[in-house]
DNA sequence: CACACTCTGGTAAACGCTTTCCGACGCGCC
DNA sequence: GGCGCGTCGGAAAGCGTTTACCAGAGTGTG
């Protein structure tokens, strides 16, 4: 009892040691060889490991492997529910497979998505996943492609989600159809004038939603004219910020605003508060994504629905599965042959008070 | 420029040779070594890593240094903001020291908690952080306890957020302070009756502001009995229905309802609303962290806000700055000697419209 | 009873790095 | 001009694993 304290962790040798077996026994017994083992030496060597309490060095099974258990999620923004959903998601169909994933931040800095991406590929993670879409323009684009290309040609998967302008694996959000949907209700609910607020710089994301609303209200016979149409940075302060502009410029007849996704709305609820009027009533509002906290709002938000952790999860699935898929020597020729796409996750509208029916 | 597209990402050793030096030298030309290399070769040397699209194999380093970049957060639930805040936090602040954050999620199950830091402890990584409190009687607390300090042991630092329950470093929360200045607060308001929904099982971080409510209202004159302490699940859901229980049940003269995490108060503000009551007027409504969410809750909640993000950032300064601390062999005899604490971050009561003076 | 198998332990060679140690070289000094 | 010293490349020994390969034992067959 009078254990030293040892100042390392054990090693597979101390456990070989103690059990009085080989190195190449301890390994056996200790992970899921294809080799059997005695079954009294193999109850030695887990006796071993549990007195020293040992734990496998991952870094070391990792090199002499050659293959990690390690998936890589970078995100825009952690605390942004939206993000931490989908990472909520990955995590937990990681842990499901035993894999261990680590995050990063791009903040909304194609650079440092870049930058982040090569820094993470020195993890060598098996798989990849990029969540949040890029600027449609952006000069850095190409560097990334390359950049994931040369990961993916090195044995690591690239997922990518609700972005598809790369050529990888990708689990679509259904943004277009999903807002074209959405219009088309609201027209049906008597509404007729509208105006967005979406984000700035072009992201591909607000970039679908915003078409695929006009696509819909252009079917049915809504109005959205280009200048209401107003873009902020896509965040809730963004979402605040956009509404008030909107608001003091002027409604001018406009009877909706449709927020491209809900951490926007959420803010322009509150900039619609703020300047007086009563959402819902003076001015209706809708936003995308389905976010928690839209059903605690007042009045609860109109919104589509993304099971955003499912889109997570998918992500991962999408990742791994393909690993049986690639099967034979895919490798070859495959040239312009596109990567498998993951489908797209389909999106629900959901009406809910911030969007009464009028008329 | 008939690469091949060769399929194993380069090494070290492809570096060198295609600068024509040997390993060593190109070990030391790409990281920081003491050693200083001549400049021709150090520049051949970048060029021919830059050529090959070189990014060092991490695990190896690891492998070979016997010390990782990776930093482990371990939190209840990672799609709850106030998690996803202090993830945002460590993840920022790992980024800034270039270490690798890999999350993962204990779903409030103290057994699966010690299972995955049994498993993270594989990572040998560099500082272990743990958000969320615990069951304040948990049996496997011990194991626990013994978990982490043999991982300290081996080197490894552990930060504990929020969870004064074991002795290790810890970055605490001022919950028992914070929930007792709310109360003062509110009975300055004007409130004398109150109730309580909070989380179950006994969850510190619950009954530290539990408490702290209790002495704040024992000083001032205020009313909370027993019956009227309700408890439920940690999450917007228990919120709900705690509240949606006590207004069942008769709320019978209380005046306010203190809900121990915005999430909670958000489930029982839609509870009331849901009641047919309108919160604020007929009930007043009270949260603790400030999670941005209840800005724009209608009415916005009065809280206790707490610096979430910077929660994170400090837990993981503390295990780093340690190392220095550490310092000489405090290995020996240190026994009793408390690890250091992280002192506390402090909580400052917000008044908002959610509980508007009375009398 | 020799022989060809199948089993299963152990030995040692990887894996991709870092770092210690050695030795070559250039320089200043007495 | 010999010698000590400092500088800097390279060879090689690790780091903690896995796994190819070998060897010995047991088993069934002709």
């Amino acid at each position: 009892m009078s254990e030293p304290s040892r100042t390392t962790p054990a090693t597979l040798h101390d456990v070989a040691r103690e059990a009085g077996v080989s190195l190449a026994t301890a390994s056996r017994s200790l992970n899921g060889s294809t080799r059997r083992v005695n079954e009294e030496y193999r109850q030695r060597v887990l006796d071993a490991a549990a007195k020293l309490n040992y734990t496998p060095n991952l870094s070391a099974q990792a090199v002499a492997r050659g293959t990690t258990t390690t998936v890589a999620l970078l995100v825009a923004d952690i605390a942004d529910p939206y993000f931490s959903s989908i990472a909520a998601g990955v995590v937990a169909e990681a842990d499901a497979e035993h894999l261990i994933v680590t995050m990063a931040a791009t903040e909304r800095d194609p650079e440092r998505e870049l930058e982040l991406v090569r820094q993470l590929r020195g993890q060598r993670p098996r798989v990849m996943i990029l969540a949040g879409s890029r600027p449609t323009v952006d000069r850095t684009e190409g560097a990334l492609a390359d950049e994931l290309a040369a990961y993916e040609a090195s044995g690591g998967r690239v997922v990518l989600i609700s972005r598809n302008e790369l050529d990888f694996r990708t689990v679509l959000l259904e943004n277009r159809g999903g807002a074209e949907r959405l219009a088309r209700e609201l027209v049906g609910l008597g509404y007729r004038r509208f105006a967005v607020v979406t984000g700035g710089e072009g992201l591909r994301t607000a970039a679908d939603r915003l078409e695929g609303f006009r696509a819909g209200l252009a079917a049915v016979g809504g109005r959205l004219d280009d200048a209401d149409v107003v873009r902020s940075a896509f965040t809730r302060d963004g979402g605040y910020d956009g509404a008030r502009r909107l608001i003091e410029r002027g409604l001018d007849g406009i009877e909706l605003v449709f927020a491209t996704n809900d951490v926007m709305a959420v803010g322009a609820l509150s900039a619609i508060r703020d300047a007086g009027l009563t959402p819902g009533r003076d001015l209706a509002i809708a936003g995308f994504d389905d976010i928690p906290t839209v059903q605690d709002v007042t009045p609860p938000l109109t919104t589509v629905r993304v099971p955003l952790e499912e889109l997570g999860r998918r992500a991962l699935r999408l990742a791994l599965a393909e690993d049986a898929d690639a099967g034979a020597d895919a490798d070859a020729t495959a040239g312009e042959t596109a990567h498998p796409r993951g489908g797209s996750v389909e999106a629900e509208v959901v009406l809910r008070a911030s969007t009464p029916g009028i008329g």
